[in-house]
DNA sequence: GCCTAAAAGCGAAACGTTTTATTTATTCTA
DNA sequence: TAGAATAAATAAAACGTTTCGCTTTTAGGC
């Protein structure tokens, strides 16, 4: 049905390899190229990226695993990245394996069969094992956001610097007095749930404060998560008197369940969230959070699987890890001590 | 590097042919499918389905185009329907062109090239320009969310039936003895805009009230720009007594907003929200809504989809109807009279 | 105009499968 | 146990590109 490079070659009286050399960028003379490009469009040829592939023995599609479509911070660094991958020709398939580390692996074959280029990987199962096999074929691996201490030195990948982050943050609170933090984590056993507790605890420490373990809670790193464990932080006897919160979603749900009981912010209570993304635009312009920078996320995890790709070394681990930034608001208060 | 098919075969000491069919499951002697499953896991065997593509001419890829990957309801739909698609082997390549019509035009292009075997679409051109191509190429095109005009029994879609949705949940507010009904919809001229905008029209002549133009707001269907528009809507003179908003970010914006001014629901203002998604939880239980069933959305797009790759019979255009359902909560008031 | 160097064009093989038409092996019947 | 009928295995061609090693054409200098 569609015309091939074959047909071109017929309708031009021009040998195939003249054609293919035309397409990738070779020099033809000037009178071939115009009859070139008078069959292509008379023939509506359109290459066959396919044959092209099983030919070059590479795809240019990138494989992306991430635990949950459902979730604005990973969908606005896919977003960032596919728009990069897109420009360089870099095709995206997109697996959610739902946390799920059985539908990870799952995603890991599916995409091998398919020869993927490359992998990016925002990893559900913590032991690193569903990356043994793509390793080990030798094609570039890129963790992002969550780290896997198994696999460190043998994969590259885009981080923040997590302990940094709740460190700024929970020290900006120590600083101006409070001593009852509550914090509100994701799920337990993530790479980004400890490394921020990590930061958390520091912070509490070089501050003189001893830990209380009732202020620290898991949300699951979703809005119905963090709107609970605001309530159950708001009902503690010995209530905080400021909370950090960990990721988007929970912020949002912590300033929901504050409304819900009429707590203002910061009069009553101070709060530091997480992740500034557009949907939050004018609504809580006024929130103290922590940036995570998603789209320079997105920008660098595309850069660096590209760089990766157009290396011929391989098995190099790069590690780059990016800064967050507190951006002041009116949601702190100082303490009068 | 890889093995292939021709190991295998050297491997065991069979054709060719009889890998193949023991791949695809022709039957095979005992003693040679032990043969065969022995060389596959000596030699690390992976079927390459690149080449598997080019002869078969189907890929077992699916094109899915988007107006933007940052929006909930959007995200909710693909998840359902890639988890269908790739238990049936199908791979999605998802593109975002945020809703630039330009953009989507080359996403169409770019998946072509890919030679996908179908294309499902959430149109951003409402022309219906960008498909003209796909069409011609026979290969499955199917609309989700928003049906084109122009391709009226062209092509095939799966949407909601918005006319109904929009005057189910104002029919509701004028039998409770509204008459002063906001209404914020999506950006203007889109499809579902439109249909939402003709059910509340329809409501309301049935109610014999006549429409006020003050009253009908556009968010663009962003958290943000729901906000702004219930905002908007608070400050007029004559404030409505109910609202109306017609997706999710723009409920969420819009329930802040009425927060943000202390306006309590449904005391001092009746309100009813657009699609249930599991965000919501257990934060706004007692808000009445218009549900869309997204995970049948997706649901029946991948089916769809499936059921157009398998039968034969093409250009055949199938329009699949899902109903909404109005949950009730106690966000609305019955209006003394 | 001739010769040479450089540029452009060419045929054929290859990538890793599937498939068709044919050959070979197995099973069953009498 | 021969022969027919059936089941399984096979070789070779094809899918639409890229690429290698050669041949032909062109342009330039004298």
């Amino acid at each position: 049905m569609a015309a091939t490079m074959k047909d071109l070659s017929r309708e031009t009286g021009l040998g195939l390899a003249t054609i293919s050399k035309y397409f990738n960028g070779g020099t033809v003379r000037e009178k071939n190229r115009v009859l070139i490009e008078a069959a292509v469009k008379k023939l509506h040829y359109v290459p066959n990226e396919v044959a092209r592939s099983l030919k070059t023995s590479h795809t240019r599609v990138i494989g992306v695993i991430i635990p949950e479509l459902s979730n604005a911070f990973i969908t606005s660094i896919i977003s960032s990245m596919e728009d990069i991958l897109r420009k360089q020709d870099y095709a995206v398939i997109v697996c959610d394996c739902r946390s799920d580390p059985k539908r990870e692996k799952e995603a890991v074959d599916f995409l091998l069969h398919r020869r993927v280029d490359g992998l990016i990987n925002m990893a559900t199962d913590t032991t690193g094992a569903h990356l043994k096999a793509p390793l080990a074929s030798g094609i570039p691996v890129l963790l992002v956001d969550r780290l896997i201490d198994s696999l460190q030195g043998k994969v590259s990948a885009v981080v923040i610097d997590n302990v940094h982050a709740a460190g700024q943050a929970v020290q900006k609170l120590t600083s101006l007095g409070h001593r009852q933090i509550g914090l509100i984590l994701g799920s337990p056993n993530l790479y980004t749930t400890n490394q921020r507790l990590t930061g958390y605890l520091n912070a509490l420490q070089d501050a003189g404060i001893a830990p209380d373990n009732e202020y620290i809670r898991y949300g699951d790193y979703t809005m119905d998560g963090g709107y609970q464990a605001a309530q159950e932080l708001l009902k503690l006897k010995n209530r905080p008197t400021a909370l950090f919160v960990t990721n988007f979603e929970m912020t949002l749900g912590t300033m929901l369940a504050l409304q819900h009981n009429n707590i203002r912010v910061p009069e009553d209570l101070s709060v530091i969230g997480f992740d500034k993304l557009e949907l939050f635009g004018e609504i809580f312009p006024d929130l103290t959070l922590i940036r995570q920078p998603q789209l320079s996320i997105g920008r660098e995890a595309a850069n660096l699987m590209l760089d990766m790709l157009s290396s011929k070394e391989t098995g190099v681990s790069r590690i780059v890890t990016l800064t967050t930034e507190l951006t002041e608001g009116k949601s702190v208060k100082a303490l009068k001590v």
